[in-house]
DNA sequence: GCACAAGAGTTCGGTGACTGAACCGTTTGG
DNA sequence: CCAAACGGTTCAGTCACCGAACTCTTGTGC
């Protein structure tokens, strides 16, 4: 696998990137990561890969130092995966791909999501800058919200797509544990679907 | 080839991006267009890709707007592929993902190729603006020359990796007919090897 | 013109990766 | 202590990729 699977020959810093971020899944799972999808069957059933093929990619981020596994945190938890500052550092190219498609393959309606500046809600432009008060905004300040083209919740979705029906902060959990101000009269648990 | 091989049910703008440009090489055969690479042959022997796969990746960009074939300029040359606008709109997530890879793989001398504002000489940073001037470069302003930990030049290089030892503006073919300042003596031709 | 050579793809067998579904051991909650 | 959920593995079938040889077209030298 190491052999055959590597870009030889080639002196481009590019080359080396595709090694580890350019197989399939890789950047659909690194993208949920930064939406805040921690946990192995949250991947599995909101991308829809497969689960072999999604536990060889979190153990090739992981070994690769993108992703983390981290004890789960809350009452005992299991483990859960989650971006290192090098994985963070990913951030560009995954927003800069999300915004190519969503300028040149947007759905009808529109955008199908859109990314904001947490501090005062304008989106960000092709260059990840706040169209409101220029800088360029870091990740964990980015709000991720549905735009007009995202299709309406059916009563089927994953529970990370029904959570990606409201506005959410980059990196912050999506589900689980963290989830302090949950509904009255459920128990905080991880697994509403 | 078009139902199993895409990423159904996702409802981002990336996948749709990564069914384009996320399959192997493609992103390095559209760095490649960048460069100034042009012709089928070209992209072969610099990238080492297997001529089968080329040739599905470059009718597949053509096919999506990214490349388009274009009648070779000067006497009656060939056709070339070069960037679309669509392709070109690229540009910022090839940098990013360059510029990570540079950043967390770096050669042991440094970077194997820098980027930097033609007007000023200045590289760009991480974002893609200009360290000197504070601009975000248009690609057609930018120059991409050797780095420090870029291997020195061995005789047996092809002909793109050759070119590529001196600095370059981006999009400006590499090799061929615009040669209009050829060394003397010799007849302005497109396949000096 | 015409033979020749180089460029641009095509063909093809072998290999590895991805898919989808079933299966297994552990963890968690009751 | 039990049952369900979870995380991951196994496996057969399919598909994509690899590498080399081959064909067809285009341009060149005579």
């Amino acid at each position: 696998m190491t052999l055959p699977r590597d870009y030889r020959g080639q002196t481009c810093a590019l080359a080396r990137s595709m090694e580890i971020v350019g197989e399939r899944w890789t950047l659909l799972i690194l993208r949920d990561a930064f939406y805040g999808v921690r946990r192995f069957g949250e991947f599995a059933a909101h991308l829809g890969v497969p689960r072999a093929v999604l536990t060889d990619r979190l153990t090739a981020l992981t070994a690769a130092g993108v992703l983390e596994r981290r004890p789960g945190t809350g009452t005992g938890r299991r483990e859960v995966y989650g971006l290192t500052p090098k994985g963070i550092a990913l951030w560009p190219a995954v927003r800069a791909l999300t915004s190519w498609g969503e300028e040149f393959h947007a759905a009808d309606g529109g955008p199908r999501r859109v990314f904001r500046h947490a501090g005062d809600e304008a989106p960000l432009d092709a260059d990840g800058r706040c169209t409101s008060c220029g800088t360029a905004v870091p990740v964990a300040d980015v709000v991720v919200a549905p735009g007009p083209g995202l299709a309406p919740a059916t009563p089927d979705d994953d529970p990370v797509t029904a959570a990606l029906a409201r506005p959410h902060r980059l990196l912050r959990p999506l589900l689980g544990p963290p989830l302090t101000t949950a509904p009255p009269g459920r128990p905080t648990r991880g697994s509403q679907r």
